[in-house]
DNA sequence: GAAGTACTGTACTGGTAGTTCAGTAGTGGG
DNA sequence: CCCACTACTGAACTACCAGTACAGTACTTC
């Protein structure tokens, strides 16, 4: 029943994934997925914590815009095939009345990004690391789910040299 | 019956802005408004196109750096205080199925991003543009929306000189 | 005053979220 | 072998809401 909340909330979006979409593709009755997840929240929370769960981390090679493109090149595929992008939307647009959605709006936000930190965090001084987070997760989001346009190689090369471009000079590379 | 209808959207979001709700706070009957906007979609155009003619464009003083701190932070306002995170979540999660949906997607994200956009017209080369406009609405949109923190007037300033910093670089600033 | 336009109020259909409950099937312990 | 327990089923039911239909009203225009 997880893993068909999580297929669906992928597929179809949150508003699609009812209790009884669930229960259809599961097999099972609508009353038992309902016994288990009493709310519609109750039930995306098992499905985003199981979708985080199958996130892997791409593996970092030690060199600095090379690990960040793997990771921004991950975030951009799984926000576009994986339908991040909708899902996102979906917990954003009902995080505004309940904290049940906020909390699962960090945890996303959070696992997608893990990666990305994790490599700023191993190749940056402190301060520099959430405001290049920002900057490069922003550039891929406006990209892939603001503007609908496919982020390309180059687009990801190009966002990655801006963004270092302060961080180098002042450590005098 | 357009300015309820951007009303509600803007403070209940996409879900909650229905033919009844729109009717009941213009004072009109359910079925006039039916008859005006025959379906869903109809109605959140009129009244995305109502919230685009509303939103005023910052004046531009020339500094690029203080023309575009101006123009971000009132990006960051519209997010926060106006619900645009909730109503572009909601567009968003509707633009996957619905063609009408990925329109109002665009204009949305165009309104929001003009007066960013001119700024960087104005004072950068064409070519730097569009990466240097999808990193700092991006940044921007990262802390206010997907991480809901505030967006403080210091880091505003921070990305513009982080993304600007190899623009002057080469520029020879 | 006739014709047309805009709107109203109510009642209706159809669909769906969520509840309830009696019944069934399997399991493990004594 | 039986008992108690757990998990699940299927169907009926309530409540609500989106969308439709339509007869009636009020106002305008020629």
């Amino acid at each position: 029943m997880i893993a068909a909340s999580a297929a669906s909330l992928l597929e179809e979006g949150w508003g699609a994934t009812t209790h009884a979409e669930v229960a259809r593709r599961a097999g099972y009755s609508k009353a038992t997925v309902y016994a288990h997840w009493p709310t519609t929240v109750d039930l995306m929370r098992d499905a985003i914590a199981r979708i985080c769960e199958d996130a892997t981390l791409p593996p970092a090679g030690g060199n600095l815009h090379e690990d960040l493109h793997v990771a921004l090149s991950a975030l951009a595929q799984t926000l576009s095939e994986g339908r991040y992008d909708r899902l996102m939307a979906g917990v954003i647009e009902r995080a505004a009345q309940d904290q049940g959605a906020r909390d699962l709006r960090d945890r996303l936000y959070e696992t997608a990004t893990t990666g990305i930190r994790g490599v700023l965090t191993a190749g940056l001084r402190p301060d520099d690391v959430e405001p290049c987070l920002a900057m490069l997760v922003g550039a891929v989001l406006v990209r892939a789910t603001y503007e609908g346009e496919a982020v390309t190689s180059e687009f990801i090369t190009d966002i990655i040299d801006r963004t270092l471009a302060r961080v180098e000079l002042t450590a005098g590379h």
